[in-house]
DNA sequence: GACAGCATACCGACTGGTAGGTATGGTAAT
DNA sequence: ATTACCATACCTACCAGTCGGTATGCTGTC
């Protein structure tokens, strides 16, 4: 968590602003700092006033993005639904309504820079651990409660199948990218909501049946 | 498909080969070419005879990459296993068997090309994309066989499953690096694989009326 | 088989533009 | 008047791409 948005001076989160849309749609390496700054409508000299280096920007991009989407999907309505499981589908649900506009104004910061420079800039890798690891977090009491709920022996732990999630949304992201389209991201988001319905829901026993007759193993069981 | 790789010079597949590892460890921006030239163990002037320009070389390395990688998989051994399902589910065990080594000896070219470079060089984002459209295609034959075998009547495709595992490992990859850590990958892909599982092995009728008794709903159905 | 003629392969110094960062100065607020 | 904030001008390292040059073939011709 850094410092509470409003004791920042509105330069700084313009910049900060100006820096999330940018990095998501150069790249880290590619984004020059005047790119920032025009984005931003300001100067090299309000840059580096605020920011000691373009990495230092980096490490407070990361942090402005933690912040802004924690309290975004904190505040989100779906959080108000009484069951874990709703909370938790309810939540892939959002995931696929937010794909909206261009690939720059959805897409993940942190994603997309950890790519480029988890082998040489580790304290940007950890900042951009930080935040995709924090989010996941706050699926895992609800998984967790969820499991309980059903009273699932899963060879898998809440933690893993949040971390899942991320894994998917991310991959999804990458494809959107390759393919310059969202609906492949949209796609994927289904596959992803449907592997956990199978999960925590797994079919009724007459489907189940149906399917054993047709495999040949009707009547067994009755 | 690019030239049959006897017939090119040796030089230039080692650049190429040094660009796959430089690239993959530090992103296509931040790489240099004489990163790529050090590697290698060659020059500047070796480099721009065989290629030229950076991005020259980067449409160059994701076909080789393209190549490479479809003849590792269409030769692994898996492929001989008589039923679809059983190919598409070791086609998952096996993308979890080769995560060895350091990141940048597993991870994926195109992937992490992609997402540097989607919105500023189309023609290099239209390469990446057809790298992971064709990878995704070889599994489209195999998923649709498993579905007709089972006489399947999904609301998803097969095309849309296949496009979805690549998410999937993509997605693996992209944490595994912020963590710096290959594990986490693996979880993934156990998810992933147990998706599939789901999706094609419904659980058996008791595991299921076991599960509505828990719930319940016991009995009905007798 | 020797030699001319030419293409391919490679080297490494150089260039020109770029971009991160600095130095300096000006303005408004406390 | 001191400090925070921001703009302009400037410095300098870096890096993609160039260019002159060398070495090594390969091909035909006498």
């Amino acid at each position: 968590m850094t410092m509470p948005e409003a004791q920042q001076h509105e330069s700084k989160t313009r910049l900060l602003k100006a820096a999330l849309h940018v990095i998501r749609a150069k790249g880290y390496s590619a984004t020059r700092v005047e790119d920032i700054c025009d984005a931003a409508g300001l100067t090299k000299g309000s840059f580096f006033h605020h920011f000691k280096s373009k990495e230092d920007l980096a490490l407070a991009a990361a942090g402005y993005w933690s912040d802004t989407t924690s309290a975004f999907f904190a505040s989100a309505p779906y959080r108000a639904l009484p069951d874990p499981l709703d909370r938790l589908l309810a939540y892939i649900d959002f995931r696929k309504a937010i794909m909206q506009g261009g690939l720059p104004d959805f897409t993940c910061l942190v994603g997309t820079m950890v790519q480029e420079i988890y082998d040489t800039h580790p304290a940007l890798r950890e900042a951009c651990n930080r935040s995709i690891s924090e989010h996941a977090a706050t699926l895992v009491p609800d998984i967790r409660a969820a499991m309980r709920k059903r009273g699932m022996r899963g060879k898998w732990t809440a933690e893993s199948l949040a971390l899942y999630t991320q894994a998917s949304i991310q991959g999804a992201f990458i494809l959107a990218k390759s393919r310059q389209n969202a609906a492949i991201a949209a796609d994927c988001i289904d596959h992803l909501r449907r592997y956990v319905e199978l999960l925590f829901h797994p079919p009724h026993a007459e489907d189940a049946l149906a399917r054993l007759s047709h495999l040949g193993f009707g009547g067994k069981l009755i």
